[in-house]
DNA sequence: TTAGTTTGCGTATTTATGACACAAATGTAA
DNA sequence: TTACATTTGTGTCATAAATACGCAAACTAA
């Protein structure tokens, strides 16, 4: 009545990175063993017994790329038979977030390498973690639209056209920039501060905002529209 | 290298189903077997080796309770080790809605029972088979903000009110009529037909409808905004 | 100083939301 | 038949939000 099963259960997870200059990231290790050996991939790996799928994940980021995450919800679970050429391994995925300039990236024993990728350039990925890869990029892209982002990819203080240029990025679009501040100042989750930007490229330096935690995870919770 | 796990994988159905008289129901299976045994519980099981989640939640739901799923979506990934007495047991739940005057429910060999049970008046659960609910409810209400919903839980041709019914029994709270239809005409996925409700409780007839289903599924992808 | 760029702070128009009024079409009880 | 309760169909109207712009101020680089 329990028939024997032959399925093993890992966990994999796509990070996304932010810098207003370049586009969102996804962080990749390159393997250092077969399958797939040489090849770039999410980090990840399979779940101890006494775990949770959480602790594996984190575990995962923490040993093959020196990652601490603030940001990590799960994403889907993928369990087609054939998507992993060992055998039967159902992968549990998680979304996270994090802002790329807080650390620096370790590749650890279990990688060759740990980097950033344009998530418009991305190389050949192991196993099915394209399609995990674009099932991220789509949460991302739905979640803008019901909850605030920003804080878990910013830096602590920012300019309002970074955060446009976040959204602008994400939705793959043009925003107004006048009307996108009205907006957010709607929401009421930015504070603005007496500074400015020190040395911007070109143009009037801009002032500096940060968020209002209380009531951006507020916000995170009662859910928001943002149709802009 | 590849640790030996002792870790098995299991498939849950939240099966949501709606009468307009009623409220929002769930389907639940009576345990015949141990651990829970007699106890409701969500209809599932484990995965066989060959099959995908899919393929599993849709044999476990046929067998256990001969219930025909037409909508089904994957809900989340249930992982903490202490969730199952027999040992360590991730459960892949999903998420379905069906229309329960299409068919008769039909408890197997499997299960002593399987019923209705209004989601606001629910027995005792099996596992963390309350949680997974909850998960699945919450689910529900967020989904109706950003896709349109009805199509697989009304008959083929109903009255505006029983939508606007369903919409406030996710939602739990007076949705103005006028307004209700005014946004849906809006969103155009409802055709209206020359044929009137054959006999109300009470008052005029009311015309009926049906989804326009190319315009639905459209907007199911491309996602509405509905704050009503 | 001048040209180019980016920010800050506006306005005007259109569109959507939310509250509510009233007549038309039915069943039911006197 | 008639009066009444009930529910539907079709509106209006005030207010809020979305969208498309205009233009001056503050900076850099030449």
């Amino acid at each position: 009545m329990e028939p024997k099963q032959n399925i093993r259960l890992c966990v994999d997870a796509v990070v996304f990175g932010y810098t207003a200059k370049e586009s969102i990231s996804v962080l990749l290790i390159k393997r250092t063993i077969p399958p797939f050996m040489h090849r770039w991939a999410l980090p990840g790996g399979f779940v101890l017994d006494g775990e949770t799928l959480e602790e594996a994940v984190t575990r995962e980021l923490h040993t093959e790329a020196g990652v601490h995450i603030n940001y990590l919800e799960q994403l889907y679970t993928f369990g087609r038979p054939e998507r992993d050429p060992r055998g039967r391994v159902v992968s549990v995925a998680y979304f996270g977030l994090v802002n790329p300039t807080n650390f620096k990236l370790a590749a650890s024993s279990d990688a060759e390498d740990a980097r950033w990728f344009d998530i418009k350039k991305l190389p050949d990925l192991a196993f099915d973690h394209a399609e995990v890869v674009e099932t991220a990029v789509k949460r991302l892209r739905t979640k803008i639209r019901y909850e605030p982002l920003g804080f878990e990819l910013l830096d602590q203080k920012f300019p309002i056209s970074d955060l446009e240029k976040l959204y602008e990025t994400v939705l793959d679009r043009p925003i107004d920039r006048r009307n996108f501040q009205k907006k957010m100042n709607h929401f009421g989750i930015l504070m603005g501060h007496n500074e400015k930007q020190k040395h911007p490229s070109a143009g009037r330096p801009a002032k500096l905002y940060s968020f209002n935690e209380e009531q951006y995870f507020k916000l995170k919770q009662e859910g928001i529209i943002f149709e802009i």
